[in-house]
Formats: structure tokens, C-alpha cells, sequence
DNA sequence: GATATAAACAAGAATCGTTCTTATTTAGTT
DNA sequence: AACTAAATAAGAACGATTCTTGTTTATATC
């Protein structure tokens, strides 16, 4: 657990209200998951957070993993990085340039930015490593979709 | 095919190029599977990529496009778009952030950023869709992989 | 142009992350 | 304490990707 005490606590306190919410049963598995997700900062998967939950619920099931993550996903509890449309995509343009992903459909388009060329990088991020290089995404809805209802 | 013709021919004679530095064969299907990727700006998965070659190679296998696929990847001829680090990872931090992502061990750490909380959208975005969110990924190595060698 | 051979290929099996199915257990209510 | 819909465990199924095997082919050499 390496997230700030008064996040953590804060997160918990959020859970139980949504799951208050939208009536949710508060199982010994889905509060143990979620507190995994909730005290970390390193983005884990889902298969660490098993093995994890499973120190201490050795009969855990993965399938239970997926299924509450989703459920928290939904609730907007956590989100899940990197857009994992689990396909993986292929870009012959190796100009630098940034990416606009649709919502909706998936879409993704290039872009080019003189202006983010250079992005500031706060000095936050001394401490974490050495950047060499950044990019933009931006999410929305394509001109396709909202055309088309 | 919707990418401008001088880059398309650019691409074509960069992949020529490269694999002719590389010794690396200029097989029909090969040079098929390239053809489709440089043409494209919709950042085609795999299969999309099997599909259309397999209309002029209809034996075409997809492990072919596979292996073609990584190959150029490896030849700096393209990229492959979200890190699809092949497993979905979850993040509790709900507040607007950004990534950095260590491409040595693949660690993932947040950090904010005011500067970077408007980015200049640039107008030829519009033209795409509505943009409803932003989001910095910041690549390069970690501390503790420069640290430790 | 024919021959040799390492590279590339097709086909389908294997793998791995994730989701689904089914029978069992349990949280929260009565 | 009993009830019931929700949640679970176990493992089968699925889908994207990679690996294995035996066959074909691009290129070098004659």
C-alpha cells in the first residue's frame, strides 16, 4: 500500500457509497479487490491483483477478479489504461504526431502539433524517470458518430 | 488507400530500403502486407490487415501477417498504437492525470500536472470529432531500471 | 536458365488473457 | 432462522497472437 492514507481511505469511503448506491452486496471478496486496487499506485493487472486478493482468499477465483474490475469500471470506481481494445494496432506514419480515439466506434486518427511538440514536463517527473518522448491522446466522439446519431 | 501519395511512395521506398540493408527476402506476401499498412491512415489491426490482403492472396496465412507485422515493427517501418502491453491494468486514481510508462520494465506511474491540464487543441481536430478528454503518456526509462543498469 | 539453400510460407496446434456457463454459496432481508 | 437474488468457484470456452511442422520460394551461384 503506497497510496496516500487519506486517498485510500477516501476511495473506501466512495466504494461503499456506490455500492450503497446501486445495491451492491458487500462480499468479503469484492471489498478485498477493491482494496488491492484502491492502495496502489503501480496499475496493476488483473492477475496481480488475484494473486494478491489470494493471500488472503486462497479459494479466490480469477473469473471473480475480472467480473468485480469490470463492475468497478462501470461504477467509475477505477479505470482500466491503455486502451486495451484488445486488438493491437499497426501505424506506417512515424512522423511524430498524436492520436484522437473515438468513444464510440474505436476510430483513431493522427494528428500533428507543432504547439505539443514540447509538452512542459512538470519536474514531478525527475523522480520517477527520464522522458524521452511524449504523446497526446484525446478521446471524443468522431464527426461519423454524432453524424450519424 | 487514403494517405498522400508521395508519402505512401515515400514509405515504399523506405521499406525497400530497409530490407534490402537487412538482406531480408521481398516475398509477394510480404511486400501485400506492407502495401496495406502504408496505405492506410486508419491504423488497421492484424486482422483488418489479413482481410484485405487475402481479396489478392487468398492463401495468405495470418500467422504471415503476424510475423511481417513485428518484423517491420523491428525495422522501425511502423508502430504499434496502445501499448497493448497485452494485459488491461486498472487505476484507482481518479483525479485528471497522466501516465509515464518505463519502456524497459513497463512501470506505469501517475503524476499531475496543471500545465497540462488545458492542452491547445489544435482546429485541425475539429474535423475529426468533439474532443471530451486529454490525457499525456510520457515514455522513457524509469529510475530504478537507470539506476540499476 | 537450372540448382542449391536459407528464408519465408501455410496450416493448424498451442498459448495466454479474458469471459462465459453451471452449480453452489452467501449477503442482506424477512 | 429462513429465504432469495446476487455473488461466487471451477473450469470450459473464446479470441488474439505465437509457435511448430513440413512445404514452398526468393535469391545467390553456377
Amino acid at each position: 500500500m503506497q497510496v496516500a492514507q487519506e486517498d485510500y481511505q477516501g476511495r473506501l469511503e466512495h466504494f461503499r457509497e456506490a455500492c450503497a448506491r446501486e445495491g451492491i452486496r458487500l462480499s468479503h471478496q469484492r471489498i478485498e479487490i477493491f482494496k488491492e486496487v484502491a492502495g496502489s499506485i503501480e496499475h496493476p493487472d488483473a492477475e496481480e491483483i488475484y494473486r494478491r486478493v489470494a493471500m488472503r482468499i486462497p479459494t479466490i477465483s480469477r473469473d471473480t477478479v475480472y467480473r468485480n474490475l469490470r463492475e468497478f469500471e462501470r461504477l467509475d470506481l477505477l479505470r482500466t489504461c491503455f486502451i486495451n481494445r484488445n486488438r493491437m494496432r499497426f501505424d506506417a506514419n512515424m512522423r511524430p504526431h498524436h492520436h484522437f480515439v473515438c468513444d464510440r466506434c474505436g476510430m483513431v486518427r493522427d494528428f500533428e502539433s507543432g504547439e505539443l511538440e514540447n509538452l512542459p514536463v512538470p519536474e514531478e517527473v525527475d523522480g520517477i524517470g527520464s522522458v524521452s518522448s511524449a504523446s497526446v491522446e484525446l478521446h471524443g466522439i468522431c464527426r461519423r458518430c454524432s453524424d450519424g446519431g
